[in-house]
DNA sequence: GCAAGGTC
């Protein structure tokens, strides 16, 4: 069939690329059949290059083979989308992306344009799933930009056998672009989601809570993504479901009868009864019946059968039953017994043998084991009849066979105890699944006492068969006297029993495992990165018994979600999204179309969840404190990211607020950068929200929440604004002018000067234009038109008669009553305020004319409040939905009913009990 | 500093 070996003579040059060096290497091994083969290095370390001759169909060949290492390229934002608060996280669904090859990539990308600049074709040996054939087409696009004529083929194979690799290469056929453009639209769906939402809840919720956790040595990070949210909604689902438990007594009759031959335990039919009375009732009419009445005798031959071939989730579930081992460190194991030839390929979801697989081969290996040796010898033995064809477990990725033991070995030397148990577990379920099932005989016993059913049953195994070597299940029995139908005997006793329904058990790494498969969360090779992930980013803990909970943080992200009515962290956005690649894979729908509608709906959802963010601070409320002090830098407190700086468009513009708790907006880059914006004096609190302004730009320009003292602003200025410092606001405009500013220059009497370079000309470069004569270029502070002095600014103004004086309103042209305040902060302090109703203009007295208009006397007396708190509005309901018996917790976090439905105590709730498994 | 998917 092929003309393999030997040396490679003239020909065309062939360059074939594997996915990974282990495969170009038994590839290159099987078609020279080890004759002739070179080996030399490429640009990457990892990947060699293997030289040999062959002929495909007769053509003499020169076969360049040589690998990638998974995908080459990356997909990512435009560098100006890179930097999170580049946009709007919405902005995401929309961004230029690009693929690229990162630099760790790059010495193999020029080993593929190296080599394929001197051949005429390319085959492409890539696995044969989606990803394969995606990373198949990243080749292509590679090797074509270096060498545009090349002949493009596939080589389709599904095990790394020498018939098989001989077909593939003799029959070969075209790379399929369905299949790739499945992964591509995967892709961006899971850039464009998971970048979008982790900016957004990161963003909003790390700076608002003191989230403690393991994290003060670097930057806490919430992510979304598609696998890991769903993963951490089974966590907390099952977690809920154990916390909304309420025990309940139930009772049950039991009745044993012990003799010679034993002792049978027979169960009460109905199994139990919630109902007390009616329990007690039926027992004593048990216990007045003299005897009890044997009513049928049933044997029955029973089976257990052995597991399906082995596939990755499987193994991963196994071993984390069996060994303790988490799938992180299965697969890594895994992964080495793989290299090192011990076991197949262990990243496949198939668990079906093919027909072609030469099982009695791997069988043939194992028989010289010290212990399961005898045991593969008496499988081979036909007059054993031990041995079965494996059952189907109906599931084939069509690119692996289901995991097996491709050498034999009796443990080596560098094998670490993990190692050892691994490849036994794997040959060990290889040998049950060539093995007959377990075989016993199931006897049933049923009486009747005083026309309550009860029944026993024992079995007695009769041949243990598969059980034989797979040491990890056992198949309990217990045997039990004879009985005849209509026989007669006295119970040894009769009981009535009590019991308490019991909460389900917190989900094990198997039990994740399942629920992710089912669902079809990840793939086979990725599960357990998901698992790892959720311990990684805090939001669920994994105990000895590795059952894993929810921590507060997860908990309440996901509770945040559930109360907004988005089921984000359910499967079934994953399930639908899986279904789309398919459609895409079978050409049922495009790439394009797929992406439109996913994005769309997933943009609509980010743009909703902004809308209901409250929700998420209600829930994150319940289990953490509002964070009082963010970072600092040596100065001041830092309170949040505003917008990119407008004057240098490089750094950042964040809110601070310095020693004296004045707040402005200063450029990160400082000094070099000194561009800032000073907030008005009166502001007793201010918080970054994720609004966005409009109209400013460059944007996003975050909108700030702000909380004036109210004796330090006219009257009729609201305490609450939400205001931009972009330069729209003319409320806050106003209001820095009427009171002035927290900065230090600010509070000196400026010099006249339109041209003055101190800080509030920076301050008015964001604030302008001046409110007396609406021009830019000079601050309201030193407008020529109001910089009059002591005598001319009393000769500007007149007399009221009573003994005040008046000036014109600036704004509306009114005349203005000059008063004197009668407040706690400034007694006796005289200002201007318009007469006109609806006419916001007010000033003081003392700073007009100055750069210190109407700037803090003196330190508030005025409690500050939390201007907007995570129980601002509405009820929240603790427990809504996960249980008949949710405590509410009003606005306020009082009790509205109840007590804590976790101990029961009155005097506390559940989200502060101590009893919490945090 | 974001995802999930390959793989070393």
């Amino acid at each position: 069939m092929s003309g393999g070996g030997g040396a490679a003579g003239r020909g065309i040059n062939v360059l074939n690329v594997a996915e990974k060096p282990s495969v170009a290497k038994s590839v290159a091994t099987l078609l020279s059949r080890n004759q002739g083969l070179r080996v030399r290095d490429g640009r990457s370390r990892y990947n060699k290059v293997f030289e040999f001759g062959y002929s495909i169909r007769g053509q003499p060949c020169h076969m360049i083979m040589t690998s990638v290492t998974g995908h080459v390229t990356e997909l990512d934002f435009d560098d100006r989308f890179r930097k999170w608060n580049s946009c709007d996280p919405a902005d995401l669904f929309h961004a230029p992306i690009r693929k690229a090859v990162p630099q760790d990539k790059m010495d193999i990308k020029r080993t593929l344009e190296e080599e394929a600049k001197r051949s005429q074709w390319l085959v492409l040996w890539l696995d044969c799933d989606r990803e394969g054939e995606n990373i198949a087409f990243e080749v292509i696009e590679i090797c074509t930009a270096a060498n545009r004529h090349l002949t493009i083929k596939r080589a389709r194979f599904s095990a790394l056998i020498e018939r098989e690799i001989h077909d593939a290469v003799q029959n070969l056929v075209q790379p399929n672009k369905w299949f790739s453009d499945a992964v591509d639209a995967r892709q961006e769906i899971d850039l464009r989601i998971g970048a979008s939402f982790t900016r957004f809840q990161t963003m909003l919720l790390t700076n608002a809570f003191a989230i403690d956790s393991a994290t003060s040595d670097r930057s806490l990070v919430l992510s979304y993504g598609p696998c890991q949210f769903p993963t951490l909604g089974f966590i907390v689902e099952r977690y809920w479901e154990i916390q909304s438990h309420e025990p309940e007594e139930f009772w049950t009759i039991n009745c044993s009868y012990r003799c010679d031959e034993g002792v049978a335990n027979f169960n009460w039919t109905r199994g139990h009864l919630f109902d007390y009375t009616c329990a007690v009732i039926l027992y004593e009419m048990c216990v007045e019946e003299s005897s009890a009445t044997v009513t049928g005798v049933r044997q029955q031959e029973k089976h257990k059968y052995p597991p399906h071939p082995l596939n990755t989730i499987e193994l991963e579930k196994r071993a984390s039953k069996y060994f303790r081992m988490s799938s992180e460190q299965t697969m890594k194991v895994a992964e080495e017994l793989y290299q090192a030839g011990f076991i197949s390929y262990p990243r496949t979801e198939t668990d079906n043998f093919s027909a072609r697989t030469n099982l009695l081969a791997i069988v043939q290996e194992q028989q010289s084991h010290p212990t399961w040796g005898p045991y593969a010898q008496r499988l081979l033995d036909p007059n054993s009849g031990l041995w079965r064809n494996p059952s189907n477990g109906g599931r084939d990725d069509k690119a692996h066979p289901p995991i097996h033991p491709t050498k034999y070995s009796a443990g080596e030397n560098s094998w670490s105890q993990d190692h050892h148990r691994l490849y036994e577990l794997v040959v060990r379920h290889f040998l049950a699944c060539v093995s007959q099932p377990a075989v016993g005989a199931e006897t049933t016993v049923e009486i009747d006492i005083a026309g309550e059913q009860f029944n026993a049953s024992g079995r007695v195994i009769i041949a243990k068969n598969y059980l034989d070597v797979y040491r990890f299940e056992s198949w309990g029995g217990s045997v039990i006297p004879t009985f005849t139908s209509g026989q007669q005997f006295i119970p040894t006793t009769l009981t009535l029993d009590s019991g308490v329904t019991r909460p389900p058990p917190l989900l094990s790494e198997a039990d994740l495992l399942n629920c992710m498969d089912k669902a079809g969360i990840g793939t086979d090779a990725t599960m357990h990165d998901h698992i790892k992930k959720l311990l990684d980013r805090y939001y669920a803990t994994k105990d000895q018994n590795t059952r894993f909970s929810p921590t507060s943080l997860g908990e309440a992200l996901v509770m945040g979600y559930d109360d907004m009515g988005y089921k984000l962290w359910k499967p079934n956005l994953r399930a639908m999204m899986e279904m789309d690649m398919r459609a895409v894979s079978e050409g049922a729908k495009t790439k394009d179309e797929v992406l439109e509608t996913c994005l769309q709906q997933m943009k609509a959802c980010l743009l909703d969840a902004r809308l209901n963010k409250q929700k998420l601070m209600e829930a994150m409320a319940l289990f953490f404190e509002r964070s009082t002090q963010l970072e600092r830098d040596d100065q001041h407190v830092i309170r949040g990211y505003v917008r990119v700086c407008s004057l240098c468009r490089d750094s950042n513009m964040l809110l601070k607020q310095n020693r004296d708790g004045n707040y402005f907006v200063g450029c990160q880059g400082y000094p070099q950068c000194r561009n800032v914006v000073w907030l008005p004096g009166s502001v007793s609190e201010a918080v970054v929200t994720t609004g966005i302004c409009g109209s400013c730009t460059p944007g996003p320009v975050y909108k700030i929440q702000f909380k004036f003292r109210r004796l330090e602003i006219p009257p009729n200025y609201d305490v609450a604004h939400l205001g931009c410092i972009g330069g729209c606001d003319d409320i806050l405009r106003q209001l820095t002018e009427i009171c002035g500013t927290g900065s230090r220059m600010a509070a000196r009497v400026q010099p006249p000067t339109p041209h003055s370079s101190s800080v509030p000309r920076r301050n008015n470069a964001q604030v302008a234009p001046c409110i007396y004569c609406r021009q830019t270029g000079h601050s309201s502070s030193n407008c020529p038109s109001q910089i009059v002095s002591p005598k001319k600014s009393r000769s500007r103004q007149g007399s009221t008669g009573n003994g005040e004086s008046s000036i014109s309103c600036t704004t509306c042209g009114a005349s203005c009553i000059l008063r004197t305040a009668n407040t706690a902060n400034n007694k006796g302090r005289k200002f201007y305020s318009c007469q006109t109703q609806g006419c916001n203009f007010f000033a003081w007295e003392d700073s007009l004319g100055t750069g210190a208009r109407g700037g803090r006397a003196t330190p508030s007396s005025v409690n500050p409040s939390i201007s907007f708190s995570g129980r601002a509005s509405g009820n929240s309901v603790w427990g809504r939905g996960r249980g008949s018996q949710g405590v509410f917790v009003s606005a306020t976090g009082d009790p509205v009913t109840g007590r804590c439905f976790i101990c029961g105590d009155p005097s506390h709730f559940a989200n502060v009990c101590p009893n919490r498994n945090t």
